[in-house]
DNA sequence: ATCTTTAACGCAACTAAGTTGCAATTGCAA
DNA sequence: TTGCAATTGCAACTTAGTTGCGTTAAAGAT
């Protein structure tokens, strides 16, 4: 796929990816730029920025699929691959920075690994 | 909410956990029940399983609902904490058997997780 | 600077997983 | 066996995300 044009809307999308190091649901991307980007773009977007390796996504708990900036990942292949930290008070979702073991499975190949922590956040303990 | 009734329906929803010990999805669920249960009552049962400690449900990277039986669970607490293991060739889902280490967070509280590890099972290697 | 190409976009209609309200049915205990 | 709350089925709804298609606008070519 492929960003190819710096067009308005992948600005004003990124951009809101540069406010803070957070993840952001679709959901929330959607109601925030609705004004200014049509769903339909910004789910569009969203998939190519992801497959581009600008973007990572996973699901919290409700299925919501949720979007944060990648540090080290090509175009070819997600490299981050680290845990999210969902707070099950106030719902905010973080990026967490910590290596996490994967154990090797007999008769399997690991190439992938979605890991979801929940707990309390610091606002909210 | 709690079980109470041993109807017909609980027992064909929870015979088709018996046939083996894979992960099945909601949506194969109602499908396969689909002649004898109403797609609402198999979501009621299935919320109503998971409440009970009998079932514990998590997502796949394409916030499909998964279902399979409960080990050590009980109706207070889900307390069989372990990854789940999808075939990104067949789609199957087991549970892993294997103790994952949880890191400890600065300044916040984990207190439960859920980890999908992808690749290639047996059969599809 | 204007033209041309085609990627990107907006809109409306659609899909599908899951939910809700309500009336009818059915376990189960008295 | 009777009463009643739990359970179920049905139809209509909700909502995240997708699709088709005609229009708009980046960006290289002229």
């Amino acid at each position: 796929m492929g960003v190819i044009r710096k067009t308005q809307s992948v600005s004003l999308l990124l951009n809101e990816f540069e406010k803070n190091s957070k993840a952001i649901s679709a959901i929330e991307l959607v109601k925030r730029l609705a004004d200014k980007i049509n769903k339909t773009t910004v789910y569009r977007l969203l998939d190519k920025l992801e497959d581009d390796g600008l973007l990572h996504y996973f699901l919290d708990l409700n299925g919501v699929k949720w979007f944060a900036k990648c540090k080290v990942c090509s175009k070819s292949k997600h490299h981050d691959v680290h845990p999210h930290f969902q707070c099950t008070d106030c719902g905010i979702i973080d990026c967490l920075q910590v290596k996490m073991n994967i154990p090797k499975i007999p008769n399997r190949k690991v190439v992938n690994s979605q890991i979801l922590l929940l707990g309390q956040c610091e606002q909210c303990l």
